[in-house]
RNA sequence: GGAGAGAUGGCAGAGUGGCCGAAUGCGAUGGCUUGCUAAGCCAUUGUACCGAUUUGUCGGUACCGAGGGUUCGAAUCCCUCUCUCUCCGCCA
């Protein structure tokens, strides 16, 4: 959601937006459906004003002066709900256009079509050299008892798997290490919904146009998040925080789940892309400042950043072009990381900053240092995602005799263990 | 799932048809005063949108959980829903 009046004033920028983020809405549709609303409103308040005061009158009339004047009003509040029904009308065909206005992106967002046309902003660590042949992560979940795809797709359909033993171990010791590692940046845990209102989705831009990506309940009318991004970020919507609480940071470990709706035939080996997964999530909530904003932006990326190093996984960042961005997003960095038997880096982190995007959908507030009300400006960012993170793990420190090398920083979470196998 | 009670401004809490955007208290902000770890007095104190504007503000409309209805007029009456609390049932 963008404001109303900013929109007015700079619609060139908003159809820039459109264009360069490849988000087919009717801009000039939108402006029309703004002019005939805001005509129809002030038509409403004048005639609803010149009534209530004209009924102000009428309570202190005497009995027959009373009646005739009420005839006379009879015409004017048939007028008046014929016009209010316009403006209704008319308030939810330009809500309609308005939710699918894009903000536009930062000034350094390459321009781009789509994913391909990211662009590498660093990279670290050096894409191991094998001097035997490797296996995949499936071959070597296998081989270790640790992942049983067939048998996991036998319970939930395809992109299901299992995790048993080390496997799962794996995941639980990655989880924690991440908790551990926010938790020094004094990050508070928070455990949240992951069943959640529609209004959440909408709130934090996943609904309207992501309907196909959430499982939905039907019955309750309540969808499964995709990401906890959505309950942590729509925590205190409606209200209005004080400066002291802001800004909030918070992490929340969940499972996600996604569709995955026309992937078919895509990323169909392995763990790569499935239904379920577990995912360690940062969100912050802070100040309507751009400045700030930006920088913490790029205080998450290291935190994650960070997490890699210490789980020794080479990876790269891009910044995410224009045509890749969501409709609310400013900016976004990925996180890709080497996998060998893609033989090139996969995506496993996705940072981005909403300026007040999300918050004016949520209609989430803080008072200012003027004590105004001002939407805040929202974040996130992955922290670790499993199994997709265990793709990298397990390939890349795979050795020659078929073991898993366990980096160090992750052995007291696995007892103290230096390998698998 | 069954029975009952409730939802009012930052908080507490009045208000059963017009004089209510809403008493009173607390809190907060500004000012005055008093020789003292503080008190007293005065004033101000919500949000959103529309319009005007000498950009200080001014005018209008809406908002008393949400939505609908009755009425010339609704915080107040009626209906539906949501949530909270109490009791019973069930359950990890």
């Amino acid at each position: 959601m963008l404001d109303r009046k900013w929109v007015r004033e700079h619609a060139d920028a908003v159809r820039r937006a459109a264009e360069i983020k490849r988000i087919g809405v009717d801009v000039d549709a939108y402006f029309a459906a703004d002019e005939a609303h805001r005509s129809l409103l002030q038509q409403v308040e004048n005639l609803r004003g010149e009534l209530k005061a004209a009924s102000k009158l009428l309570g202190k009339m005497s009995a027959e002066e009373r009646a005739g004047a009420l005839d006379q009003q009879k015409a004017q509040k048939a007028q008046l709900k014929d016009l209010e029904g316009q403006e209704a009308a008319a308030k939810i065909a330009f809500d309609a256009l308005a939710a699918l206005l894009p903000t536009p992106p930062a000034d350094d967002v390459p321009v781009g079509k789509d994913d391909t046309e990211n662009v590498e902003i660093t990279s670290w660590g050096k894409v191991p050299e094998f001097d035997f042949d490797i296996l995949d992560h499936v071959a070597l979940g296998e081989k270790h008892g640790m992942i049983d795809i067939p048998r996991g797709v036998a319970l939930g359909g395809s992109r299901n798997y299992l995790l048993l033993g080390d496997g799962a171990l794996l995941e639980r010791a990655v989880l924690q290490m991440a908790v551990d590692h926010m938790q020094a940046r004094e990050f508070e845990l928070v455990s949240v919904p992951t069943l959640v209102l529609p209004k959440c989705m909408e709130g934090t831009g996943y609904f309207p146009g992501g309907e196909d990506q959430a499982y939905m309940c039907e019955r309750d009318d309540l969808a499964l998040v995709g990401t906890s991004e959505v309950p942590l970020t729509s925590i205190h919507a409606g209200e209005v925080l004080s400066p002291e609480q802001v800004p909030l940071r918070r992490i929340a470990v969940s499972p996600c789940y996604r569709r995955e709706a026309g992937t078919y035939g895509k990323d169909t080996k392995g763990l790569y892309r499935v239904h379920q997964f577990w995912k360690c999530e940062q969100v912050v909530i802070g100040p309507a400042d751009e400045a700030w904003s930006l920088a913490e932006h790029k205080r998450m990326l290291a935190h994650a950043t960070d997490f890699m190093q210490l789980l020794e996984l080479p990876y790269r960042v891009v910044n995410v072009c224009s045509g890749d961005l969501g409709q609310g997003q400013v900016q976004k960095f990925d996180i890709e990381t080497w996998m060998p038997s893609r033989n090139s880096y996969g995506e496993t982190h996705s940072a981005s900053r909403f300026h007040d995007f999300q918050s004016r959908r949520l209609n989430l507030r803080y008072r200012n240092q003027e004590g105004k009300p001002v939407f805040c400006h929202t974040l996130n960012n992955t922290v670790i995602a499993s199994p997709r993170v265990l793709i990298a793990l397990i390939e890349n420190h795979q050795q020659a005799d078929g073991s898993i090398r366990i980096p160090e920083a992750l052995q007291p979470y696995l007892g103290g263990r230096k390998q698998i196998g």
